[in-house]
DNA sequence: TGTAGGGCCTCTAGTCACTAGAGCATCAAG
DNA sequence: CTTGATGCTCTAGTGACTAGAGGCCCTACA
């Protein structure tokens, strides 16, 4: 048995993280000591696991909610499970696409000032001014 | 002189956003008509369209306050705008990088399933699993 | 000049995923 | 038996909006 804080040491999950994800239904409720405190078992620690890797990967408390819901199940759920991870897999790959037009933007604005100390200020003009931009962002 | 619902389709921000940039004092508070609407000038156009653009590029509000409040001046202010515009630079990169490690994570996950319909699920193991994982990531 | 409809006003509350703090109870070690 | 860490609940705050209620105003058209 472990309490919440031996299970936040084990998973890197803080306590009022872990509190908040039982609030929302995410985790759980699990028994509870003489004392009113949380006492949890394996099967909370492997659920928390599960919630803190989706969460690293970038996966909304919602996806997890539904991937979570699945599990235990089989065929049917495979699919869907897939089918939401694909669909996270897209999302980042978006994400990355347009942070890399971000990252040129922005570093044609930096090179503006490269060194410069007198008449600016360029990047400013720029950060105003969507028409200097080579090609569309945000 | 524009009325809020022009100005918000002139740059793309919506109605209530121009409100909220106002309250927040990032916009500065524009005159009333004798209908208590709020009228804009060409210059409430040119900081909101700074505001929009910034915000494309991935600037916090936080970040375009303390631009805006640079403007209009010269020399240790450009070096400020530099100085922001390259530690957002920085921080997209490392956004970007993150999220490349993530997509591979991910496609790694997506593979385990493909077209497979019988007795997974391997994506919710592996989901749950970060020893599974090739390297670091989050 | 009257009216219909859109646009505008303020205010409150909700979103997501937490985080911080108050004020108290409980537990484990010495 | 005491002390200090850990636990409890509850409320409120974060960033950057978004949604809705309930009402006022403005413009165009008849």
């Amino acid at each position: 048995m472990f309490s919440i804080g031996q299970l936040s040491k084990a998973t890197g999950v803080k306590v009022p993280t872990i509190r908040y994800y039982e609030e929302i239904g995410l985790l759980p409720q699990p028994g509870r000591n003489a004392g009113n405190q949380r006492r949890y078992g394996q099967d909370g620690m492997e659920a928390l696991g599960f919630i803190k890797h989706a969460r690293d990967l970038g996966f909304s408390l919602e996806d997890i909610k539904a991937l979570m819901g699945l599990d235990g199940q089989l065929g049917a759920d495979c699919a869907a499970a897939d089918r939401i991870a694909r669909s996270q897999l897209a999302n980042v790959r978006d994400r990355i696409r347009k942070l890399q037009q971000l990252a040129s933007e922005l570093e044609r604005i930096s090179h503006l000032c490269d060194g410069g100390n007198g008449g600016c200020c360029k990047v400013l003009t720029a950060l105003g001014d969507h028409s200097q931009c080579a090609g569309e962002h945000g």
